[in-house]
DNA sequence: AGAACTTGTGAAATCGGTTTCATATCGTGC
DNA sequence: GCACGATATGAAACCGATTTCACAAGTTCT
């Protein structure tokens, strides 16, 4: 059924029925008669007829490098909530981590698909840049910062520094690493960087026999504590990037009897769930995965209201949560 | 720029150009000329124009009950995968386990939104059913039987019954059950019958004070664990719906001097990534959310092309991973 | 050579809405 | 009594694509 039926039906002409789901000038005695006739036939308007003459969609894209992720799906939740309130819905688009699908997903999008963007990707590159400023709509990255866009972000680099610096302060000497991709500059550069000046700021010095550079997994941080801990020089602390990254460590040194906290220390970024129950509780930095995708959200709504291309850039604090695995006396 | 404009450029006529995007009758130069126009403008036809025309949107509608779980974003991401490849993209609704937007999602997809359906739902009601009836584009419900639609589902109870029957087969003489609701026939009735006729089966009885209903999480089972060791009996074993509420009542007994698996053995049912990593390493049912994301989506498709109202049930088999929480000599 | 297909073409109708426009009615201030 | 703004209305133009249709040209089969 289509407006002109459905008008017919109820009896008014197709621009009342029209102004009815637009709210036009409409007389009460014709908007019951649609609402009688609505009742009746259960008419529903086309989305894409509408789209073609007003331009607007009622959808926001969200391209994400994975799903199963419990910081991504945190934020994506964030992003939802705020959205669905405001009658928008979400454009899915899960990259898997791949460049090409990213760079797609931005073409796609950057026309007439949506009515605005969300980006959450881990590293940028020139490709990216040029293509977001392509975007014909706004656009918001969340988890990132990217000079000239708006951003919604943590600080990362607060974060890493003050866990390291909660196991410095306990009297650890010898800190390790195991961070991620620094191309990502959110959970890899800063998260180093803020690990470096801890231990520079305490007087030591970082040993690049005790940095390694992880995949977000928990085998991969199993993988490179398995490596670490074979090498001559042995580490009173160990700093990840990740609490995945940290899981799989701490299963090697349980499978390896090295005692946490009192052989090692561990401290991570994400305070995930799983850092609650692991056979040491896990020392975790909590980041406002949830806010950020709110905040994120709110961000985007703001834009497209304004239809300004003034960008704004939110950074997020964080609270440390210590437990057993830096817990020494 | 529109398709006129467009054509213009190229030099060939709006039907060319429609025929180019479609995979209609074209002659090689046209092609060519509209490839090169291309190159120079940058040109993407309109989604919704195409539309309204057409009725195809290439796009499926996902509606989930909570977004941060790991299941269910395995079972998302598997649904992306298969989808993605064939050029549709997801609208995804997350209802918060909330009743009416379920509803209200299935009210808005029912009508010309979205080409296909897919719908993951824990408890269904006569509304459900009259609305899903009243379905005017395929749809698929994954992680729950529901006669009369096409379904993917998960051996729930054969799962539940191979893991309390491990336990009972490693001498266990009082089993214990934490479950969830049951009017969630997968995971609470399902899991609750298997669990149920394991312990038949081995000629014990089921105790209803070593039964109890938790929510979806592991505070809940914490909870609930707390309580039933309150109690004057008991237990010897633990079969827990899901992971999360293991992990909780693990946490319990981890504080209240209670040895796993010595004094009690725990199983569950998921193989979430959390439960390698816990204190005890959990023994748990393997689900294969992701195959069965995929499989919903290939039903889906399958339907979408047919056209045919034949509805298909599939039911995915389950592997058991022991751990050392029901590793007792 | 002529019939019967297959392939290729552009003008025009069509999809289902929104928005403009010309016009009507009403209350209100002067 | 008249000008004026606010409210209300339906016909018609419009949005940007797809699809139909009538027809042309090239192939293949008798």
């Amino acid at each position: 059924m289509n407006i002109s039926e459905f008008a017919e039906i109820a009896g008014v002409s197709v621009s009342a029925v029209s102004r009815y789901f637009n709210n036009g000038y409409l007389a009460d005695d014709k908007r019951a008669l649609i609402e009688a006739a609505l009742e009746k036939t259960g008419y529903m308007p086309s989305y894409s007829a509408r789209t073609v003459r007003s331009k607007v969609t009622k959808l926001v894209g969200v391209i994400l490098p994975k799903l199963s992720s419990e910081s991504i799906s945190r934020v994506t939740e964030g992003i939802g909530e705020v959205l669905g309130e405001e009658g928008f819905e979400l454009l899915l688009v899960n990259t898997a981590n791949d460049y090409n699908r990213e760079i797609s997903s931005l073409e796609l999008f950057r026309q007439n698909r949506v009515d605005g963007v969300i980006l959450l990707a881990s590293v940028f590159t020139d490709l990216h840049r040029s293509l977001l400023s392509k975007m014909r709509v706004p656009t918001v990255i969340v988890g990132q910062q990217f000079k000239g866009f708006n951003c919604v972000c943590h600080n990362d680099f607060g974060a890493a520094y003050s866990m390291t610096k909660l196991m410095l302060d306990k009297g650890a000497k010898h800190p390790a690493f195991i961070g991620v991709n620094p191309d990502d500059i959110a959970a890899g550069r800063d998260r180093r960087l803020g690990f470096e000046k801890a231990v520079t700021e305490a007087g030591l010095s970082v040993d690049p026999k005790l940095c390694a550079i992880a995949k977000f997994s928990m085998d991969s941080g199993y993988d490179k504590a398995k490596r670490m801990f074979s090498g001559r020089k042995r580490p009173d602390c160990l700093f990840c990037a990740t609490d995945s990254i940290a899981s799989g460590a701490m299963l090697y040194c349980r499978e390896n009897g090295i005692t946490i906290p009192d052989d090692l220390m561990v401290g991570a970024v994400g305070d995930s769930r799983m850092g609650r129950v692991l056979y040491v509780p896990l020392s975790s930095v909590h980041l406002h995965y949830k806010t950020a995708g709110r905040e994120g959200a709110n961000m985007l709504l703001s834009a497209m209201k304004s239809g300004s291309d003034v960008h704004r850039v939110m950074q997020l604090e964080y609270d440390i949560i210590e437990r057993e695995s830096t817990n020494r006396v």
